[in-house]
DNA sequence: TCTGAAAGTTTTCATCC
DNA sequence: GGATGAAAACTTTCAGA
């Protein structure tokens, strides 16, 4: 799948629909100035080449069920492939980790962890990170406030 | 608005749309047993009450042109509201602030900065952070590999 | 009050130019 | 890239449980 060059319509256009899904392809290509069905055939083409993976609905973590979210730090005691396989594999196993990243500096994880209260989180806290392989030691941040949640990213 | 109570198809339908909300409301129906019409009533109410906030297209990170994340953790040097205002309405007006939560622990803050390369992230550091108002200090952790990226909230 | 079904409208999809 | 017709989806309305 070659990732094809993007002009400035489709820089637009991946703008547009990271910030709403929902619009009909005939409200999109008025936006960028495109038919809509000029506009399907680009976005069949992201999906196509992957660049777009999903979409999918977003809950205000301040409006649903009592959201908690908590970010980790994590650093593991080994620094071999397997144990950074194994680590991966069983935090990955958990919905409830909502992201994952590795990460360069003193840590070598960053995981969100999100869970609908304190007790849950107890939990979830155990089961993922105190069970977890080759971990040597974490940090635990508790979101006070989610000032912004999103997956946008910059095309240019 | 009044947060209603969630019942078992509220929980599974939001776990639905969560993961994909390209589905029909019949394919929904179909998953949880109703009929099209109810699932429509049932995803207008979650609109209304600001459960969804919205629906969008997620871009891989791996497959977007060249996208570099990078978390930040900033300690703020004054805890009065005002240094907390300031530092928030600056890094929000920043578009390539994806994420920012107010944190417990060592650190007030962490933001996930979104950027097409290293060069364009030097100079989005640059701004959002060393021209920043009230940071004390704050640490950069590059991600090398971004293994989940989801905005994904358990309701229950 | 919520569900299921049907009618009317809009959007999407596929093929054409 | 634009346009058209067919298929599909969504929205609204209404009757029943």
């Amino acid at each position: 799948m070659p990732p094809q060059p993007l002009d400035d319509l489709d820089h637009h256009l991946l703008a547009l629909l990271q910030q709403d899904s929902g619009k009909t392809l005939a409200a999109l290509g008025e936006l960028v100035g495109l038919s809509p069905s000029a506009v399907q055939r680009r976005i069949t083409r992201y999906r196509e080449t992957g660049l777009i993976t999903r979409t999918v609905a977003v809950l205000d973590p301040r409006t649903a069920t009592d959201a908690l979210l908590a970010i980790c730090a994590v650093t593991l005691d080994r620094e071999s492939v397997e144990a950074h396989e194994e680590f991966r594999a069983h935090l990955l196993a958990n919905p409830h980790v909502q992201q994952l990243y590795n990460v360069t500096g003193d840590h070598d994880y960053i995981a969100v962890l999100a869970t609908t209260g304190i007790g849950q989180h107890r939990s979830v806290a155990d089961e993922v990170l105190k069970s977890a392989p080759n971990i040597r030691r974490y940090t635990t941040m508790v979101v006070l406030d989610p000032l912004r949640t999103t997956l946008t990213l910059p095309t240019r």
